[in-house]
DNA sequence: GCATAAAACCAAAACGCTTTGAGAGGGGGG
DNA sequence: CCCCCCTCTCAAAGCGTTTTGGTTTTATGC
């Protein structure tokens, strides 16, 4: 069923059932009734291509996921794509989905902007002086980025949580529990999260004239392997950490796991705090949780990034933004083991 | 850049242009080349709205996830997306994701065909008699199931794996190794391959003249939390449980815990076999593996079903298949412990 | 050298919608 | 009663491709 067919089953120009369908105000209240109804009885719906063509607009958002070399898979993000398609579907676009290997991101930037596939973009994980930004403003795309890309002049769009902060606040409870030997799990360094993380890090321990030797940052995709692994050699050596913080769920299970098999106990012999994005596969729940933790919905965050962008597109201002992580007190932490315990 | 402004610019008309860039054969080489180098050198790329609607083909797959009630997004979705959506791009599709409550299931499928925004879609997770097996039928909409829906007569093509033999093998093994007492930490039974798994499992107690009480299998959304909670019920009982079957590495990870912090001991106390989708970021690997597994990679399902998928657009006749899991042997199974002794 | 077939190119229609610009009809003010 | 201004509707012109059905060259056979 076109529009023509449609028109011309109701003895109306294509014209004016166009109108009436978009909702334009100059069509007599009857006729629209008319036409509603028999665009509902005939399943009438606009062929996207068509008006997609005549609009200009794709109603489409991008997505650009870099399968990146370890052909890591990122469930955060996936939780964050959930958020933010449903907003999408209710505003009536598209999520598109793109998959490229690491290498091809550029690549497929410029391909969705050639062919108008695309009416914005979200730009996940920006790294330092993104090259991602300026490829974009150079394509006159509009898109939001979550996270941060500080040191660009004129800043995008963006939605970010603290993660300084958050991992600064995290240490410094470490530290009030007597813990002098800290270890950092995080992830790649590539990513501006993961360096704004170990900054907040380092400046707690720095304030109390501490520091964590280098072996003890590690930079890794966040996998519950491997952060069984890092852990596992840590706990191995003589003077092992006895705090350890950890950028996700993820790796804390991975962090858990080490701890236990290493004959100790999470909260007793090894304090951890995690950053926790609140994956509905892996609720930090419980009275107490399981992990002390810095909580900030990812979920939450991709519904946001959505409509910011969606107000982006429609040229209204938006503002950036900036959220705190909330602090759970878990199971995961307790003083530091007297000396001489270890 | 448009064609008509490239044609224009090359002396040539649109439609030498077009052909030239879509491979007709009814074009002189010299200028085919000609045409190609200056498309390259403007950028020239077809606009996706103006050629998708002048072929009536969209050249993109759709995905329908539902949200369900709890909130759930699967990470082991997002997997099989990856898999497939490098396949999609690789061939020229595009990926089209939409995220809806499950109420709203039926009713994406029939817009995703109504606005023709699909050449076709992969359906996941399907239940007893599904429902939309039918609605894309009637749709005329190609689509490949992930999972099976054996009931129905005239199958659709679709990529499974051996559920229930999976499953019987896992539990003979746990036989075998002297465990009298069972449990099933399963997926939500109304989708199929829950059922064929509960199957398997039966089947294989049955044929000892063993049976494992409702109380101990279990239906649930596969989250840590969820098997974390069920388990450490388990273990609190009298006869506890010795040997647990579970339908995710996720969800062993909740097993594991409980186990643990029931001061038990997996491969000892309590063994544990799970299925294993090979999600990157939970890899079961080591030397031996922490969990003994069924394995088989839900991202090789994800590309296998994309190529069958766009075989199947293209007319070619492409047939179902069933793939067999890897049984790895790791360190959550062990001989039962002696009666008493728990 | 002429008819004929093949090769290379093109003008125009089609895809199904939105949007522009204009016209018909009716009501109200003078 | 005339004119103006609404209100409502419509014809036609896009949007940027592909595709159909030629038409013009160029090669082929006799």
């Amino acid at each position: 069923m076109t529009l023509k067919e449609l028109a011309l089953r109701l003895g109306l120009s294509p014209t004016t059932v166009s109108r009436a369908l978009n909702g334009y105000p100059e069509v007599n209240a009857d006729t629209r009734a008319r036409i509603e109804v028999a665009a509902r009885e005939h399943g009438y719906r606009a062929n996207t291509m068509a008006r997609k063509l005549a609009t200009g607009r794709s109603m489409a958002i991008g997505h650009v996921v870099p399968l990146s070399n370890h052909q890591m898979i990122n469930p955060i993000f996936a939780e964050f794509m959930a958020g933010a398609s449903e907003i999408y579907s209710s505003e009536g676009y598209e999520t598109l989905l793109t998959a490229v290997p690491e290498a091809n991101e550029v690549q497929s930037y410029r391909e969705l902007a050639r062919r108008r596939s695309v009416d914005g973009l979200i730009v996940h994980a920006p790294r330092l002086n993104d090259p991602r930004v300026d490829l974009l403003r150079e394509l006159e795309l509009p898109f939001v980025l979550h996270g941060r890309s500080i040191e660009l002049d004129d800043r995008p769009v963006y939605l970010d949580i603290n993660n300084r902060r958050s991992f600064e606040l995290a240490t410094n409870y470490l530290i009030d529990l007597g813990h002098t030997r800290f270890a950092l799990l995080n992830g790649m360094e590539t990513i501006s999260f993961a360096r704004r993380r170990r900054q907040g890090f380092e400046q707690a321990l720095d304030a109390q004239g501490m520091r964590a030797p280098a072996t003890r940052m590690v930079n890794m995709e966040m996998t519950e392997t491997n952060a069984y692994d890092v852990t596992s050699k840590w706990l191995a050596e003589p003077e092992h950490p006895t705090a350890i913080l950890t950028s996700s769920t993820i790796s804390a299970l991975g962090v858990a796991r080490a701890v236990r098999d290493a004959g100790m106990e999470l909260g007793v012999d090894v304090s951890l705090i995690t950053h926790d994005d609140d994956l509905s596969f892996m609720a930090n729940v419980g009275n107490p949780p399981p992990f002390t933790a810095l909580k900030s919905s990812i979920r939450d965050a991709g519904a946001t990034c959505a409509r910011m962008l969606i107000d982006h597109i429609a040229g209204k201002k938006v503002s950036s933004a900036i959220w705190d992580c909330e602090f759970v007190e878990g199971r995961s932490t307790g003083p530091a083991p007297k000396e001489g315990r270890t």
